[in-house]
DNA sequence: CGCGATTTGTGCACGTCTTCACAAGCGCCT
DNA sequence: AGGCGCTTGTGAAGACGTGCACAAATCGCG
């Protein structure tokens, strides 16, 4: 369906074009294979077949074929795909070649977290700066960082180059750092507080809820206990198989 | 996807609300309307239109009116939805009509910070207990609650009806908490871990990994980013498009 | 050198989700 | 009572995503 890109003579640009459209699901399971890959890569493998990856993130090995053909030929049939390449390919295409800066917004409970939170470093990330309102918090200094007054942003976006912004603030707060952020020129946003941003067009909310999480997994469970009366209890189905895949489509596949 | 599809009549037809099988879409989206229909209750609105819930929940209003329509006819045509008629079905229909206890594993950085988030209280969730597997972690006293061992479990599950648990640990504990857990009865998870979990069938996994969020941003981020130094193949694409359709399908709307 | 085993890449069909457009219903005003 | 404006609920169409099944491609081996 897509034009695969010519490897050997593209006319026109040398380097890699970017990819002009990716299906948003695809985009969305992009950062699971790598997490994946960098799991195999650590533990050793050259190669892993589409059934081999697909098992370690979670999803149809059919789908997972069609995802990376969106992003052109990298495997080998007969063989599968070059572990280190594919690394290279999908963090090539998220944008991962360079280190984004990240600067987090609000410094409570959660904000603490994310500030201490050691996992973004290895993922492509840093955070640039910690920001928050409250005076009594500016100057604390966390996991080497210290707080300042999220009136300083224009000065951090002037220090870094800052594109990416984290909003850990209480909901009332938060649409007010939203313009903030946006006014500096950061063009994506990650919302913890549970509210709806409004940002003008070109900007990206992504939203993170935790307690919309729980309400989703409590309508299954709430389901699940009023069909409780079923001879479906089959028990001791431990052992997922290769094939086993049954809950929602989040995920469910072979452990690492 | 789950294996129940229940569309013929089961027999076991309940005395209330049968619970039809909602689109999956919908249900996602269901809380997200909820603390829409909050804020509305708070701030003295009796009815709200389609038109105004929508946009307080940052989605299209033909969206809303199908997702409503799949749990009855609750609203009245000329004037719109009883807000709080529509709260009650809604959480009558995500099971949050009780209150539900949930576990939560793993007291680190982003554990103690679930511990400490009080929007839990309001939306239908109380946090039964706290576990880890330090023992020097053990003891500690966070927001009322005292850190219990993870072997506890089975005791924690017999003072609770749990159903509800979350993983809060490092990725390599994940797996085992997760076998723990359903050992123990629960058949919903939420995994904040950045690993794939494999569980028996019938028990849900939802999954939340901040660095995969800012991985998304980041791909918009480079595309945008590529975009502003490329040949314009079809005219600007930054042109406005209908109904605010930015970029991800995750919101864009009003705040409160 | 050719053959079989293996695995990718993809055409196609199917199911799900979204969006439009409009009839049906409701309340209010005259 | 009747008409009018407003809003819901929904049929239909289209966009999107998924999974099967298989041809094409590659490797290893005799």
């Amino acid at each position: 369906m897509s034009q695969h890109r010519h490897p050997g003579a593209p006319g026109r640009a040398g380097a890699v074009p970017a990819l002009p459209d990716l299906p948003e699901a695809t985009v969305a399971r992009l950062p699971e294979y790598l997490r994946a890959l960098h799991n195999l890569a650590d533990t050793g493998h050259e190669t892993v077949s589409s059934e081999g990856l697909s098992a370690a993130a979670g999803v149809n090995s059919a789908k997972l074929r069609k995802d990376l053909s969106h992003l052109g030929s990298y495997g080998t049939r007969g063989v599968g795909y070059d572990v280190t390449l594919l690394i290279e390919q999908i963090e090539n295409v998220l944008g991962l070649t360079q280190r984004r800066a990240v600067a987090l917004v609000g410094v409570g409970n959660l904000g603490h977290a994310l500030a201490g939170y050691n996992g973004f470093a290895g993922r492509g990330f840093r955070i640039a700066a910690l920001l928050d309102a409250d005076p009594s918090r500016v100057g604390e200094e966390i996991n080497g960082l210290v707080v300042r007054h999220v009136d300083d942003l224009p000065t951090v976006a002037a220090e870094e180059s800052l594109a990416i912004g984290v909003i850990a603030t209480p909901a009332a707060a938060a649409q007010q750092v939203a313009d903030q952020l946006v006014a500096v020129g950061v063009t994506s946003i990650l919302n913890f507080a549970p509210c709806v941003l409004s940002v003008p067009e070109g900007v990206d909310v992504r939203k993170v809820d935790l307690a919309i999480e729980l309400q989703i997994l409590s309508f299954h469970e709430h389901r699940k206990a009023s069909l409780t009366a079923l001879p479906a209890t089959g028990g001791s189905a431990l052992t997922a198989l290769p094939g086993g895949f049954a809950a929602t489509d989040t995920q469910e596949a072979i452990g690492t």
